[in-house]
DNA sequence: TCCCCGATTAACT
DNA sequence: GTTAATCGGGGAG
């Protein structure tokens, strides 16, 4: 089974986040490894750029952000919670402190693989949330850094792939979830309807500021 | 050095 | 709806 659809041009991934964002809806992301290839349509995905409070790299480079500052179309995977990876795919030029979360796919293929990796969760949870979508297709942070296309130490290659669905003509759009800084700033986008959104509950992903909005702790 | 808290998830009540 | 799990980054002292 040949995972469908050929890379994204690198100069489409170079500007900025928001524009980015909405173009990767629909787009394929396919991460090869020994056992095979796993790949998901993108249903849902932020934007992070460095003017941005909520930004890991908002306060500038860091040993643990420096891969967002570094050359567009590679992958920046950073630890959260102590205990979950999430996957972006960094954007802009080099110098500029960028990227987009992926935040949840449609499984495609390599599904054995992923409900194996996500230990058996029902088809619905395999990849509806952005560190459930990193385990599912094997991304850790042994990947951080990656150039797509191009394989990592750990002997995994990832790709984004245009199999020539394009992206909705009107993606819906809304304030990003989880963060506490910048909620305001509508930078999450996702395919309307799709029930492998990640705030899809039962009633679907409202508008802005509908659920799982900027949740406090404390 | 200490301490708080996060771009979360899963398992509870 | 609520909460534990779990650890590294970064601000405060």
């Amino acid at each position: 089974m040949d995972v469908p659809g050929d890379p994204v041009d690198g100069r489409a991934l170079a500007q900025p986040s928001p524009v980015v964002a909405p173009f990767l809806l629909n787009k394929i992301l396919a991460v090869a490894d020994a056992d095979g290839v796993r790949w998901v349509r993108l249903v849902e995905v932020e934007a992070y750029g460095e003017t941005d409070p909520a930004s890991h790299s908002f306060r500038g480079p860091s040993n643990r952000n420096n891969v967002m500052f570094g050359s567009p179309g590679r992958l920046y995977v950073y630890f959260s919670y102590g205990m979950h990876w999430c996957a972006n795919v960094v954007t802009e030029r080099s110098g500029v402190g960028a990227a987009v979360l992926l935040r949840a796919g449609e499984p495609l293929g390599g599904i054995e693989a992923m409900t194996a990796a996500r230990n058996g969760v029902r088809l619905r949870d395999l990849c509806r949330g952005p560190a459930r979508l990193a385990q599912a297709v094997g991304i850790t942070g042994a990947d951080n850094g990656a150039e797509l296309g191009t394989p990592t130490a750990a002997g995994r290659t990832a790709w984004v792939l245009d199999d020539g669905v394009a992206p909705p003509a009107r993606p819906a759009h809304g304030p990003r979830v989880g963060i506490s800084r910048a909620v305001e700033v509508p930078w999450r986008w996702w395919v309307e309807g799709s029930p492998w959104v990640s705030t899809f509950r039962g009633g679907g992903p409202g508008p802005a500021g509908s659920n799982a909005v900027g949740r406090r702790s404390s």
